[in-house]
DNA sequence: GTCGCAATTTTGAATAGTCAAAATAAAACT
DNA sequence: AGTTTTATTTTGACTATTCAAAATTGCGAC
């Protein structure tokens, strides 16, 4: 079995590799699981060995089918982990990351599908970041997001990508959470500034950067 | 922080000293957790270093009041999970222990509280073993309540720890008293309701608190 | 096409936890 | 008291994971 950091360079892997083929450079994954570089070079050999991943020396890392089948079983624990935390438990939305890190290594398959099925097989986790389902499939829907979408159109929010605990404490605070409905008012590129405001309040500004990390669709649509 | 072997450790030690103070055998702890003898030694030694045991060499060892601290909220951890796992996941009793075992070094206080207060505040675990209070008290004489224990199996009502004559009223009303037989035909922690049967007669629901009020032992047992 | 930088890998060493098997001490029995 | 049994400790070695720092390589700038 694997052991839970195996699990977790895996879950990065994954995460990382954000749907496509392409290989993950290794400063990025060891960045991602927070250890120097030469530690992750060490155990990308070690995973290689089992399979798990495929190594190509000084270019990066992608997952094996194997590797893939075990990350999306612990991405599944850690979303279906938050979604219990938050709609059961009512956990602050901004803590429940670190919690699902340390659960999704602990929590057994057979705990996951009660959980799934108490939740009632929920798609998406609080964040709206998609839960992979039993079988390993991940959809894999693109959004646009407050960067990038038009402006002075009805949008809703549908996933929030950053997990810091200070990002999702700034979004929380401004209500910036999936299902909030919204419309860009205005966006300087050169200031780095987009304004947004919610059908109620008034404007909120927002960094260019943390603008990328909301996704929204057209309000009124499936 | 306690890393889980640590914590497995001193968890084993509490419950091999069986509340007395007496020292516990190095044999018996090793087999409690599964290593062989002189890894128990190697680690106990290392424990004593932190200040978390007592060892006396060729003796045995105990807790020191740190040491006990902690184990008392394993302890609190594993009971609360297993009370979870049956009550909430409806998870057959007897694999909870082992996923309890994996559980409860990966939740924090935080969930653990909150996890206490959705059960509401159980004395005692599906196996009628007494949890840990928050602040570190192990009753050794504890009954289940109507709303922690076990389901479908025939029970005495001991006490009613509520003194308001409205409670009391209702408790008479459908005859919950002392010495009462009845058994609990279903509990959904959900809905927050409890419904006993009595042998004569038909369904009786209670609330989550109400049920929690109502202390039982198993009939037929000093 | 060579140079230099940034990313990567290698090397050597550390920590936590474990086992097997030899050494030792305590307890138990003549 | 002397010997056997049994429990405990010691020793040496191994695995998994990590870091620091030196060595290497790929690639883009010139």
């Amino acid at each position: 079995m694997a052991t839970s950091t195996v699990e977790n360079y895996l879950k990065h892997v994954l995460l990382l590799s954000d749907g496509s083929e392409a290989l993950v450079p290794m400063g990025a994954l060891a960045a991602a699981v927070a250890v120097v570089p030469g530690t992750a070079t060490t155990m990308v050999k070690a995973l290689a060995d089992e399979g798990l991943v495929e190594h190509q020396p000084r270019h990066g890392v992608r997952l094996t089918g194997e590797g893939r089948r075990v990350a999306l079983n612990v991405l599944r624990k850690h979303r279906l982990v938050e979604t219990f935390l938050v709609h059961v438990l009512k956990m602050d939305w901004a803590k429940v990351h670190d919690e699902a890190e340390q659960l999704e290594h602990a929590i057994s398959d057979e705990v996951l599908d009660r959980l799934d099925a108490l939740l009632g097989h929920p798609q998406t986790d609080p964040h709206g970041d998609p839960i992979p389902s039993r079988q390993g499939k991940l959809s894999s829907q693109v959004y646009a997001t407050l960067a990038t979408c038009i402006t002075e159109r009805s949008l809703r929010i549908v996933r929030v990508t950053e997990q810091s605990t200070e990002f999702l404490q700034f979004a929380e605070q401004h209500g910036l959470q999936p299902g909030t409905s919204l419309r860009v008012t205005d966006r300087n590129l050169t200031a780095g500034l987009v304004t947004v405001r919610k059908p109620t309040g008034r404007a909120i500004p927002l960094s260019i950067a943390a603008a990328g990390k909301i996704l929204v669709e057209p309000e009124g649509k499936g």
